[in-house]
DNA sequence: GTCTATATGAGGATAGAC
DNA sequence: GTCTATCCTCATATAGAC
């Protein structure tokens, strides 16, 4: 509410600042306190979910007090739908890079595997971010969810051409739903941020079993062999 | 707290006799009532989450006032613990059964087949719960989860003893992890809660295609071929 | 068994000092 | 930029009528 509110003008520019430079200068000024703030609401969203989420709280962990949150945000509202965004978007710049990056001549599963990683990792990496997401899409109010929805939406697609590219070459078995597997992979590794612990096993593990898992479970004819020893890493090499 | 409240011992006694009888009487009296809540909060929990799960909207779904609810429960926390932990509970109870009437000489990739339906069928045919599960475990006081952790490191159990069977039968493909492989099946299995919509997808689909990406998916040498036809539906009946 | 009325407390948001 | 003090709203839980 109150959109004139003139902390979350300011606020806004200084957000503005920070995401058009790409390393202009340092991080600038202390206003890294804004991306403090932000984590700390991922980390607290995350296991208190988005109704139990107390400003105390995120001032606690942002060492701060709770008044000083609206220097840079202009509600609480406007903090965690921030918090749902970026977490959204992290994940689908970061996979779409990597399979820029990917060479021309990549087949649809290598392409998928790599998408699997990029997505994997991340995830994991931002994993306050990512289980914020994941526990609560489902409990945010809807005015609050539409710059998110556009995110999974866009995200959605590129995944939808992955599986279609998979299908058009013929590779996909044809016992399979298309966008049902896609859902249920993505669920697969959604899940993961709930249950990895990396003291037990290692994110090598992960991913190797994840990738495994995809590859031999929505393919069709084995190009298997001669990828055998290769699943174990990452795929985003060789490919010829 | 006030562990002797009397409206919470009434509740207790008559919740035993309801799990107690399989099918003596009727459902008895309007005692009912307490299912109409308890279905109402899994309602609201999924969707508002536990800090957001208010008396009034629990009242509002079921239809009566809010101070009624401490007639059948004694507090606001005693029925958000019995919704989580219903929701595990049955899922496990009805996986159990399913696995129990299997024929002896079932494979071990057909027992985690049929455990991959009955647990789907039961997500899904109970999806309130099953999304109050999967969205507030990690949102809940710690003092709420015992009886539901004990439901889930059973559950655990029973699937890590489906994987170690597929193993010991050489049939797990070598280069998976079967923990991960598990939790990375149940988390797909888990997440379809929340992305299945049956006016789009036919349950048969999701089952299908679920079923079909966990077999090709875990096991190495394909028993596949003479199982082609069958996968479509329940891999129940026949194994011979 | 279910209601109306209310005591009590927690947390978001603002004003204004520094 | 960040703090202290304060207002106001709203939800749990109980008391007690019907």
């Amino acid at each position: 509410m109150t959109p004139g509110h003139p902390s979350a003008r300011r606020a806004r520019r200084q957000k503005a600042g920070d995401g058009a430079a790409p390393a202009d200068d340092a991080p600038s000024k202390s206003s890294r306190t804004r991306e403090r703030i932000l984590d700390a609401a991922a980390h607290v969203l995350s296991r208190k979910g988005y109704a139990g989420t107390r400003l105390g709280d995120i001032a606690d962990q942002a060492q701060l007090q709770a008044p000083a949150i609206y220097y840079y945000f202009g509600s609480r509202d406007e903090l965690i739908e921030e918090v749902m965004w970026t977490g959204a978007q992290r994940v689908r710049e970061h996979v779409t890079k990597v399979l820029d990056e990917l060479p021309d001549d990549t087949t649809p599963v290598d392409r998928i595997c790599a998408a699997v990683e990029a997505h994997l990792h991340l995830e994991l990496e931002l994993s306050d971010f990512a289980t914020a997401l994941i526990r609560n899409s489902g409990q945010m109010p809807e005015h609050l969810r539409t710059r998110q929805l556009a995110e999974e939406a866009a995200y959605g697609k590129l995944w939808r051409n992955l599986f279609q590219d998979l299908h058009e070459d013929g590779r996909l078995r044809p016992d399979l739903d298309a966008r049902t597997a896609q859902l249920l992979v993505i669920g697969a590794l959604n899940w993961a941020a709930e249950w990895w612990n990396p003291r037990r096993d290692t994110y090598e593990t992960v991913l190797r079993t994840a990738q495994s898992l995809v590859r031999h479970g929505l393919s069709s004819r084995s190009q298997l062999a001669d990828e055998a020893g290769d699943t174990a890493r990452g795929t985003t090499r060789r490919t010829s």
